[in-house]
DNA sequence: GCAAAAGTGTTACATCTACACCCATGA
DNA sequence: TCATGGGTGTAGATGTAACACTTTTGC
């Protein structure tokens, strides 16, 4: 699992890793904001996400040297994102793995700590972990994920019997046949929407 | 339970009821700005509150006519609160039940649907319950209040184990001897804070 | 044939749910 | 004495947690 990062180009913290980000011009929705900061800082586009959720609104007066009143932060889920690196303009996108993250600039670790935690409350209720996963995919390959989130490993025998008692996936006839061993089987999302609660 | 409205005395919504509301002077924090907004309008102050959240930011481009770009919306709780109304500038200030809400202006409902919501998710794994509570109380209070954030009834010997099982009460030897009937044993929180989870 | 990951059941234990009666008081 | 809300336990069902071996494949 991994993180996106830009590295910034203008002070304060020039040069340093932080989340994307950028101001919200007069009429302009803050997911629209988020759209074109995303192409033109991070090389993404939002339509690529599977998932988005408003993550928290800070008071930057006090975190930001420049003064600025409110920073509204989103976090955004996708499976096999690219960046696009020839676009002109970028912070040098490239994602990191959220387990050995370096340091970042202003208070932005906090920031994704709080995220993680988020993440990690909607997995127990939600079919958010969809928003990870590629169409098709092995419960093993399922279960890393949620023992990525998780922190911990989990036992496979009770993690499957309980993904499926949620119904949240379907089987395939389909096979991964990768490696020297027995061959797993495919499954996919039975809801093809990742469920949000927020407006 | 209930709710605090004002009376809108200005466009949009002149006349209405709505939730009180305001905006962030340059340099100022949004709670800075909630705090002002509160005494001037509803009469209130955040000290009087127990516990305050952050609920949602909402993109006002499209929701509210004045084209203003974010507003960010709190809620918070407290017990036996009092508005003054003897301040200036107050829009008549009111508290209604929550289960009787009069027509709000602009999408409040659907806003104090959302709180609401989130209220009731809080309930089973912290100990909001706290904030609508006096420093003393029967556990039938307790339960009352739980019922109304649930909507539905619940079994008094199940909700007298699961909330004893939770550490987050003490009894006391104080008696609540009113009406006649057995006196209920007074019940105090565990631990004075609420847990507040977010920054 | 062996290394590597896939797949599969059962039992003990904890938790949750449904449910009915006696108690202490004031009028 | 009676009406009112306070207070208590148990049994069945459900859910959770711990645990080990066989299967299929590529090399």
């Amino acid at each position: 699992m991994e993180l996106l990062l830009i590295k910034r180009k203008n002070e304060p913290f020039a040069g340093e890793l932080a989340l994307p980000g950028g101001y919200v011009a007069e009429g302009q929705t803050t997911t629209e904001a988020l759209d074109k900061v995303l192409s033109r800082k991070a090389g993404l586009n939002l339509g690529q996400l599977k998932y988005l959720e408003q993550l928290y609104s800070f008071d930057t007066v006090a975190r930001d040297p420049r003064g600025h009143a409110v920073s509204v932060t989103y976090y955004g889920i996708g499976n096999d994102l690219k960046v696009s690196y020839q676009k002109a303009g970028l912070e040098n996108p490239e994602f990191f793995p959220i387990n050995e993250l370096p340091p970042l600039a202003f208070d932005h670790l906090k920031i994704v700590e709080y995220a993680r935690q988020r993440l990690q409350s909607k997995l127990s209720y939600t079919n958010i972990a969809m928003a990870f996963m590629p169409k098709r995919f092995t419960l093993s390959q399922l279960q890393t994920l949620y023992e990525q989130i998780a922190g911990h490993p989990l036992d496979k025998r009770n993690f499957r019997k309980q993904i499926q008692a949620q119904n949240l996936i379907k089987e395939t006839d389909e096979w991964y046949k990768e490696g020297r061993h027995r061959p797993a089987r495919y499954y996919v999302f039975a809801k093809q929407t990742v469920q949000n609660l927020d407006f």
